[in-house]
DNA sequence: CGGTGCGCACCCT
DNA sequence: AGGGTGCGCACCG
């Protein structure tokens, strides 16, 4: 209900703004919910970033600042003849296409995507983004906008969700170039909103020109905060602006939040990109993972259930981190083993913080309404979780296909272990 | 001061 | 040429 109260809201006020003339910005799409509709900002921003996985609103990095688009605008006008308009199979492949070569002009130009499941093929967009950057990763990095006028690029979002070690290296930089003064250390999510405060000074500074124009790529909704934390970079003029994030903030700190309970300040440019983009992030490299039937790290409830709610993704990204890093991971290690053998025993209220948790809190309800326990969530079908449990399909194919599949098959593998 | 309207420069088909 | 964007500025309450 709400969620689609908060979608016409988002999508009139960006519409609104776009009419105005004015970039959508999280910023102002924030103010204008709130002030047309009193909704804070936290809360307008959260719906954002479900409206963002669900593709109902694009976030791209147009001109080297973050914009949102309302998808259902968003016409490829590229291809002259093709108009693909509806069908699936359309709209899929006008998704690709975006992905993949252009973009065109700013921003992604899906069409009329409502649905979504098309994040796997998001992380396609990566490869473009990577040589486009290639060349002024490093010149534009150095000369740091001072003179080149920024040109119009534009990137969309699609989970990209940078490692650490890549986000150097490549893709990342460009929109890191901007590094929400925001951002700064544990911060996260949404550096969109305080890109606004340092946009200007720093922005890219497009190098090559013409290598620039203006691809867009897309990477995902929360954009990896981290990319705006590559130790190196921009992360000094983030630095100079402390007061100005303070104040931004507050938007957008959902997730955060939440997060920093547990590791907060620990939050290194290393980990981060998974701490805080706990779904989204997933949804490549858990995509990917899914695919070769390797589990994903999520959190579990622990066996006592005594779950904590807090305690979640991000915790136990850290965790797993720890673990691979043969760190002082070994309680982790024991529960995840154990987890899966009790998943037979998780209870109707562990299911549902373990959705809760991973990212999905409203339709965690609707486990709890189905009254989905362990046994229930192993028998569960692509069809069940589709369509049993009254979710949109967005977050129901996510969490199939992240979530209910990845347990199911983990605990039938070790089942047949013994 | 915040919300609007919009001219204009850019950029992409 | 046609169309999308959004900065920058003026105007309004």
């Amino acid at each position: 209900m709400s969620e689609s109260k908060y979608r016409d809201w988002i999508l009139d006020t960006i519409d609104s703004l776009r009419s105005r003339k004015a970039r959508p910005d999280l910023e102002r799409i924030c103010r204008m919910v709130r002030r047309r509709h009193g909704s804070e900002p936290d809360r307008t921003c959260a719906e954002l970033e479900k409206l963002i996985q669900e593709q109902t609103v694009l976030k791209v990095n147009y001109k080297g600042s973050i914009s949102y688009r309302n998808a259902a605008k968003v016409q490829r006008r590229s291809r002259k003849k093709d108009d693909l308009t509806l069908t699936t199979a359309a709209r899929r492949s006008a998704v690709e296409e975006a992905s993949h070569s252009d973009l065109s002009n700013g921003d992604s130009a899906f069409g009329p995507v409502d649905q979504d499941e098309e994040d796997l093929e998001a992380d396609t967009s990566m490869a473009m983004d990577t040589d486009s950057n290639a060349d002024e990763e490093g010149a534009d990095e150095s000369r740091d906008g001072q003179d080149g006028p920024p040109l119009g690029r534009t990137y969309v979002d699609t989970s990209v969700r940078c490692a650490p070690v890549r986000a150097i290296s490549a893709p990342c930089s460009p929109s890191g170039t901007r590094p929400g003064p925001g951002c700064g250390p544990g911060t996260g999510l949404d550096c969109a909103s305080f890109q606004k405060a340092g946009e200007r000074p720093s922005s890219l500074p497009p190098p090559s020109p013409r290598a620039l124009t203006n691809n867009d790529w897309a990477y995902h909704s929360t954009v990896c905060p981290a990319e705006r934390q590559h130790p190196g970079m921009q992360r000094d003029k983030a630095a100079m602006k402390p007061a100005t994030h303070s104040a931004t903030t507050s938007p957008c700190t959902l997730k955060n939040t939440v997060k920093k309970e547990d590791g907060g300040k620990a939050v290194d440019s290393s980990l981060s990109s998974d701490q805080l983009v706990p779904d989204y992030a997933a949804g490549l490299d858990e995509t990917r993972n899914v695919s070769d039937g390797r589990p994903q790290a999520l959190s579990l409830p622990s066996d006592n259930c005594t779950l904590k709610n807090k305690m979640d993704v991000s915790s136990f990204t850290a965790a797993e981190d720890s673990l691979l890093n043969g760190g002082k991971g070994d309680e982790v290690s024991v529960k995840k083993e154990k987890m899966s053998h009790n998943l037979m025993q998780w209870t109707v209220a562990d299911v549902a913080s373990y959705f809760s948790a991973a990212g999905f809190p409203e339709q965690a309800v609707a486990f709890r309404t189905q009254e989905i326990d362990g046994k229930s969530l192993l028998l569960m079908q692509r069809s069940d979780v589709l369509t049993g449990l009254s979710i949109r399909l967005g977050p129901a194919l996510k969490i199939y296909e992240r979530h209910v599949k990845v347990l199911q098959r983990t605990h039938f593998l070790e089942y047949e272990d013994l």
